[in-house]
RNA sequence: GGACGGUUAGCUCAGCGGUAGAGCGCUGCAUUCACAUUGCAGAUGCCACAGGUUCAAAUCCUGUACCGUCCACCA
C-alpha cells in the first residue's frame, strides 16, 4: 500500500524534489529534444536578496518553461545575475557609510575588490532563492554580467558601434547628481513638484524672472522671442549695459523662439552651463558658456563673495544683495514648478557640462540599415516583436518615437570600464579593448590617460540575450536565438526591453525575442509600493517557509491579469496553501483504493488503470470526463495566449468544485457497486493524473510529489502534456 | 501640457457581447467513513454615472466624474 501523510507538508518535500530535478538533468536543454523554446531570465541585481517581484517574474517564466517542456520543446531558461553598476554602487556605498567608511577614502582598486566580494555573497544568496522558487532553469549556463566572456562581447560591441559612427563622445549638458558624482540618463531622474519663490529682477531695461538666482552671476545674454512686440526696439546682437549682482556688465540681446512670450515677462537671461534649454540656445547662437557651479553643487569664483557656498545656502543671500541694490522688483511666493531629482537619492539634479559617451538613436547605419530607433519601431510594425501585454505597446512606441541619444558613460567605479585611452599630447582617442596599448598610434607618445568612466549597466544588459548565449557557445546562439519570450516588469520597459531590441537588431539583424510579457509590480496589501524605507517589503523566502512555494506561486498568478499591479495579501497565499492540501487529499483518497494503491506500489497492469482515457459508465463519469476535456482544451489555450491567471482559475475551480466536490462524492457510492467499480477507479485515476499535469507548471512541487507516489516511471516535469 | 489605465460582493481582484465570478471575510448545518488546512447550504452586486450601437452590453462607442500611472517639462 502507498500511504500518504494526513496533510501535505511542503517543508519535507520541496528541497528533496528540487534535488531530484537537478539530478535528472532536464533543466538543461542538451538533455531534451524537440524544437527549442528559450527564455532568458532577467538577471536579478546582485546587490540585494530576492523580493516578491522576482518571485512573480520567476513564477511566470517557470510556468511557461515547464508548460513548453511538457509540450515536448527543448526548453532553455538561462539564469544570470546583473552587476547593476549604479544601483549596486549606491547600495554598497551606503553599507560602507554604516561601517564608517567611504569610497572617497579608498583607492579605486580597493573599492572594486570590496564591492566584488559583497556582490559575490549576494549573488549566491539570490541564486539559492531562485532555486527555492522552484525555477527549472539551466544552472550550467548561469551567467554574470561581469564574466570575462560577457565583457569581451560588450567591448566588441562598443568598438563596432564606434567604428560605425554610432557612438560618440560629447561635452554637452547632462543630468548631474551632486551626491553620487555621476551623470545620469533622463530615465534615471524623476520630477517632483515644489513650491518656491519666483523672483523678478531688474536687468538693464528689462525685468527677468527666475527661481534660481544663484545661477545668474555670469548672465550676459538677454533672450526674447523675435516676434514679441513689446521688445521690437531691441535687435538681435544689441549690446547694452546693466548693473548686476557683482557690478556692471555688458549684456547682449539674443532673439530666440525658445522663449515663451506668455511666461513671466517674456524676457530671460540664460545660464547655458547649468540649464539644458539655455545650453541649446547658447549652442544655436554660439554663445560663451561659463561654469558657475562646481560638481559638488558649490559656487565657483565667478560668484565673488559667494564663492564656495552651497547653492541653496547662497540663494537667499543673493536675493538680499540684489534687493539692497534695488534690483529686486517683486517675489511671487507660491510659484509651483517641477524640480528634477536623482531617482536613487532624491538629490536635486544640477545640470553640468561633463563629457559623456553617447549612442545615437537616430543615425542611419553605415551599411544602409535604418537607425537603432527605427529598426526597433519596424520590429513592432512587422510583429517581429510583440508586446503581449497590449496596453504597453502604445506607451512603448510613444517613448521610442521621442527617444534621445543614450548616454552610456557613468562616473562611477563599479562596472565595466570604458575601454578607451586618450593621448595627452595629441588628444587622440584610442580604443583599447585589452588594456594593451602603451603608445599613441598617431603621435607615438606614451603619455596616455585611461577614460575614468564605466558603462551604464544597461549597455551591457542591453546585449544580454545575445551575449549570454554567445558567451556559453556559438552553437547556443545558433540554436536558441532569437528567444521566444522576454518576461519582465513594466518598470524596465524603456531601460531594458527597448535597448535589447535595438542592440539585437544592430548586432544580429534579428529580434532578441518574439514576445514581450510584462508583469505588474507587486505591492503590499494597501497597494503601496514595497520599499525598504517603508518597511513593507515582503520576503518571499519567509512566505515560502510558512505556506510553501506552490502556494506563493499560485497566489501570485491567480486572478491577476498580465501587466496589472498585484496587492499581495497573505490571505490569498493561505488560501492557496489550502488548495495544495486539497489536492494532496484528493490523491490520498484515490490512493486509498486498494487496487490503485497496489498498482502504484508495485507497478501493475497499465490496462487495468489506463493512462489513456477511460470509458464512462455513469452520468457522473461522463460529466467529469467531459469537463476535464474542456478544461484541458481551455487551459492549454490560455497558456498559449499568456492568460496564466485564467488557466489557474479554471484548473482551481475544476479540481475543487468539480472533481472533489462532485465526482469524488459520487464515486464513493459507485465504488460500492462491483459493476461500476472498475470504471470509477479508472476515471479517478485518469482525472488525477491529468490534473497533476495541468497543475504542474503552476505548483510544481506538490504535483511532482504526488506523481511520484503514483509510481510513474518518468518525472512529471517531462510528462507529456494532456491531449484533447 | 500630452498619453494610458482603473471604477464589479464587506476587503483584494478576475471576467470584457449572451442567465453576475474567485480568494479572504460573514451566516447556518454537518463531522470517527480523502481533507477542520474540511464538507454542504446560504446571504451579500441598479458591474461609477449619462447617453448611444445591438435581438442582447459589466463587456463595444461617446461623454462626465473621481482615482491611479507613465511621458514631457517654461526661465
Amino acid at each position: 500500500m502507498v500511504e500518504l501523510e494526513k496533510a501535505y507538508d511542503h517543508s519535507k518535500v520541496e528541497d528533496k524534489i528540487y534535488a531530484i530535478w537537478m539530478k535528472s538533468g532536464y533543466f538543461n536543454p542538451d538533455n531534451l529534444s524537440g524544437e527549442p523554446y528559450t527564455i532568458i531570465m532577467p538577471p536579478p541585481n546582485a546587490n540585494a536578496p530576492l523580493h516578491v517581484g522576482h518571485a512573480l517574474g520567476m513564477t511566470i517564466e517557470d510556468i511557461l518553461i515547464r508548460y513548453h517542456r511538457m509540450r515536448g520543446r527543448k526548453t532553455l531558461w538561462l539564469p544570470g545575475t546583473d552587476h547593476a553598476g549604479f544601483e549596486t554602487q549606491v547600495v554598497f556605498e551606503k553599507k560602507l557609510e554604516k561601517e564608517g567608511k567611504s569610497r572617497f577614502k579608498m583607492s579605486r582598486e580597493e573599492f572594486y575588490k570590496a564591492c566584488w566580494d559583497f556582490v559575490q555573497q549576494n549573488k549566491h544568496i539570490s541564486e539559492e532563492g531562485i532555486k527555492r522558487l522552484g525555477a527549472s532553469c539551466d544552472w550550467s549556463r548561469n551567467t554574470f554580467t561581469l564574466d570575462p566572456e560577457i565583457i569581451k562581447i560588450v567591448y566588441q560591441t562598443f568598438k563596432k558601434m564606434r567604428n560605425d559612427g554610432l557612438i560618440y563622445r560629447a561635452g554637452r549638458i547632462c543630468n548631474w547628481c551632486p551626491k553620487h558624482q555621476t551623470g545620469l540618463a533622463d530615465l534615471e531622474t524623476k520630477y517632483e513638484e515644489r513650491t518656491e519663490p519666483f523672483y523678478y529682477f531688474k536687468y538693464g531695461p528689462f525685468t527677468i524672472g527666475t527661481s534660481r538666482p544663484e545661477t545668474k552671476f555670469g548672465d550676459k545674454y538677454v533672450v526674447m522671442h523675435p516676434k514679441d512686440k513689446r521688445y521690437t526696439k531691441y535687435k538681435h546682437g544689441d549690446k547694452l549695459n546693466a548693473e548686476w549682482i557683482n557690478g556692471p556688465i555688458t549684456a547682449t540681446v539674443i532673439k530666440d523662439e525658445a522663449v515663451d512670450m506668455e511666461f513671466g515677462t517674456g524676457v530671460m537671461t540664460i545660464t547655458p552651463a547649468h540649464d539644458p534649454i539655455d545650453f541649446k540656445i547658447a549652442q544655436r547662437h554660439k554663445l560663451d558658456i561659463e561654469t558657475i557651479i562646481d560638481k559638488r553643487g558649490k559656487l565657483l569664483p565667478i560668484a565673488g563673495e559667494f564663492e564656495g557656498m552651497k547653492i541653496l545656502e547662497a540663494r537667499p543671500k543673493i536675493v538680499e544683495k540684489l534687493k539692497a541694490k534695488r534690483l529686486l522688483e517683486k517675489i511671487e511666493e507660491n510659484y509651483k514648478h517641477n524640480v528634477q531629482l536623482c531617482y536613487k537619492c532624491g538629490s536635486l539634479i544640477e545640470p553640468q557640462i561633463v563629457p559623456q559617451w553617447y549612442i545615437s538613436m537616430t543615425k542611419q547605419l553605415p551599411d544602409g540599415r535604418p537607425s537603432l530607433r527605427d529598426m526597433a519601431l519596424e520590429a513592432l510594425d512587422n510583429k517581429k516583436v510583440e508586446i503581449v501585454t497590449e496596453k504597453f505597446e502604445k506607451i512603448f512606441r510613444h517613448w521610442m518615437e521621442n527617444i534621445r541619444d543614450w548616454p552610456i558613460s557613468r562616473q562611477i567605479w563599479w562596472g565595466i570600464p570604458i575601454p578607451v585611452k586618450y593621448c595627452v599630447d595629441c588628444g587622440e582617442t584610442i580604443i583599447d579593448l585589452g588594456d594593451k596599448i602603451k603608445n599613441c598610434p598617431k603621435c607615438k607618445s606614451s603619455n596616455l590617460e585611461k577614460d575614468p568612466d564605466t558603462f551604464d549597466t544597461w549597455f551591457s544588459s542591453g546585449q544580454w540575450p545575445y551575449a549570454t548565449l554567445l558567451a556559453h557557445a556559438e552553437k547556443d546562439l545558433n540554436s536558441f536565438f532569437p528567444t521566444q519570450v522576454m518576461e519582465t516588469g513594466w518598470d524596465i520597459l524603456f531601460f531594458w526591453v527597448a535597448r535589447m531590441i535595438m542592440m539585437s537588431y544592430y548586432l544580429t539583424n534579428k529580434p532578441p525575442f518574439e514576445k514581450v510579457y510584462l508583469h505588474g509590480l507587486v505591492r503590499d496589501k494597501d497597494k503601496q509600493k514595497m520599499s525598504k524605507s517603508k518597511g513593507n517589503v515582503v520576503d518571499p523566502l519567509g512566505v515560502i517557509d510558512t505556506y510553501g512555494t506552490d502556494a506563493l506561486r499560485f497566489a501570485l498568478i491567480f486572478s491577476t491579469a498580465a501587466g496589472n499591479d498585484i496587492p499581495l495579501a497573505e490571505d490569498k497565499i493561505k488560501g492557496m496553501k489550502h488548495f495544495a492540501n486539497k489536492l494532496w487529499n484528493i490523491a490520498r483518497f484515490v490512493l486509498a483504493n486498494e487496487e490503485i494503491s497496489n498498482f502504484s506500489a508495485k507497478g501493475g497492469s497499465l490496462r487495468k488503470f489506463p493512462i489513456s482515457k477511460p470509458g464512462a459508465k455513469t452520468d457522473a463519469d461522463r460529466d467529469i470526463l467531459k469537463k476535464l476535456d474542456v478544461l484541458v482544451k481551455s487551459s492549454t489555450e490560455h497558456l498559449e495566449n499568456f492568460r496564466l491567471h485564467e488557466a489557474a482559475q479554471e484548473i482551481y475551480h475544476f479540481v475543487w468544485h468539480e472533481f472533489a466536490d462532485v465526482y469524488i462524492e459520487a464515486s464513493k457510492k459507485q465504488l460500492q457497486d462491483e459493476k461500476l467499480k472498475q470504471s470509477t477507479l479508472s476515471t479517478l485515476y485518469f482525472t488525477l493524473l491529468t490534473v497533476l499535469k495541468l497543475l504542474h507548471p503552476f505548483m510544481p512541487f506538490v504535483t511532482e510529489e504526488i506523481w511520484s507516489k503514483l509510481n510513474q516511471k518518468e518525472l512529471l516535469m517531462i510528462a507529456k502534456w494532456p491531449q484533447y
